[in-house]
DNA sequence: TCAAAGCAAGTGTGATCACATATCAAAATC
DNA sequence: GATTTTGATATGTGATCACACTTGCTTTGA
């Protein structure tokens, strides 16, 4: 490295301990548009502007375009024909699409997870369990955010041990697609009175310890097919009051 | 419009029968890398530079950068942490990685097919096979690229029929994952003496116009895991040598 | 009063520039 | 002679500009 150039911006802030792979402004700006979006922080059927979000990110709109264009490829967001992007819009189909993609990957991720996840693992979700449980306990308010994030760390920590670099990133292109519509969805159970969701992520953690895989998968199915059910009646007695 | 820009550039070539949606830069220097890495003109673990390919594609850096960063999140090419990006090297566990994959995602496409596919589909697919059939008629020159077109055809022809918006985009990004795999599969099979693909096609063609849906999978499965476990061999042999 | 023309602000796209970093070979130092 | 330093070139990243297209409102004319 250039000694010059070392004692141009050799600045202690910037020298942390990574000596390679610095964070780029475009990884920044994805990264903080796939959180909204598994968080369903946008809307379906939202319109996203470049510039809007540029300078909502205080950037300019070079990084935005290039997350938003990789968004687009992995049907998180939408072009339209004009040209702009925008959420997805939420249709029966859509739903039934998605989680039946989400069935069938999520599942085969447990299956394999469910006999190579040794008991470290185990106790990191059971761990997450009862972070979950204590988030609960003070439920004088509700903190979506937290129970979404919660839950998200909880089937990933179980998906990564599946070892699979190829179903991983498409799961998460799943979640990125499926976030707008689970926003929905917990809105939905809050209105409802909901059920308990600890119930369903418990009987997984005993079913991967067993290692039962076959026990797995259908604890699973059964989490993730609850709010897509319940945003399908939902959309369904809407459209026939329609 | 302005009456200004009319006069400025409504020049006839680009005034075609598409009056919204028109092409951009961006989206034909994508689909350009998009066919040379399903067909597998790029050789694995071989670098990409922006600048390199504008110039090949006769364009600026701009549309190149931001196809290479959707290429990135699709995992069809690989950001290496000097920020510069290749085509993913092949191991054995990429290996079974993608076949697996393939084999959960792909099976499950033409198993809807098969039951969605109506008599116009197989006989779009049968025409696709009796094409094929005389390419390797005139077999006196190899040509590999209109093979690996035509298989491709034949495959999304049926993965189209399963009627998902979910399962073909990811179906697309295995095989723009494989692609440089497959490459290197068919040469070997040009060294080796090559069984006939097209037999497996016409199991699979046969399956479906009986609206067998586990028999088509069967074939299928047959059909994807054959180049991948001769490379994997070959792969195997070559680690054994050295 | 209503519809068509015109205009202005907003938006996406592509090109170019500036800068920091990466890479690699030649030169200098031990 | 081996290692380090130094410089030149190449490359990725972010900002900015120019331009074409879209959109919505205003103005104009029947």
């Amino acid at each position: 490295m250039h000694k010059a150039a070392v004692e141009r911006n050799n600045d202690v802030f910037a020298a942390q301990l990574v000596p390679v792979g610095r964070e780029t402004v475009q990884d920044r700006v994805y990264s903080e548009l796939r959180r909204a979006l598994i968080g369903g922080l946008f809307e379906p059927s939202q319109v996203l502007t470049i510039r809007g979000l540029a300078d909502a990110l205080v950037t300019s709109t070079m990084p935005v375009r290039e997350a938003l264009g990789r968004l687009i490829t992995e049907k998180a967001l939408e072009a339209l024909p004009n040209r702009s992007v925008r959420v997805p819009p939420i249709t029966l189909e859509r739903i039934d699409d998605l989680l039946r993609a989400r069935i069938l990957i999520e599942g085969e991720a447990i299956s394999l997870a469910a006999t190579r996840m040794g008991p470290r693992g185990i106790a990191t979700v059971e761990a997450l369990l009862r972070e979950w449980d204590e988030v609960r306990a003070l439920k004088q308010k509700k903190d979506i955010d937290r129970e979404v994030t919660l839950n998200q760390s909880f089937h990933f920590e179980i998906y990564r041990a599946c070892g699979s670099a190829v179903l991983i990133p498409m799961i998460e292109s799943l979640w990125l697609q499926s976030g707008p519509c689970i926003r929905v969805a917990i809105y939905a159970f809050s209105e409802a009175g909901e059920v308990d969701t600890a119930h369903y992520h418990r009987s997984i953690v005993a079913a991967l310890a067993a290692q039962n895989a076959q026990a797995a998968r259908e604890a699973l199915v059964a989490d993730i097919s609850r709010p897509f059910a319940f945003l399908r009646d939902k959309l369904q007695s809407r459209a026939r009051t329609e």
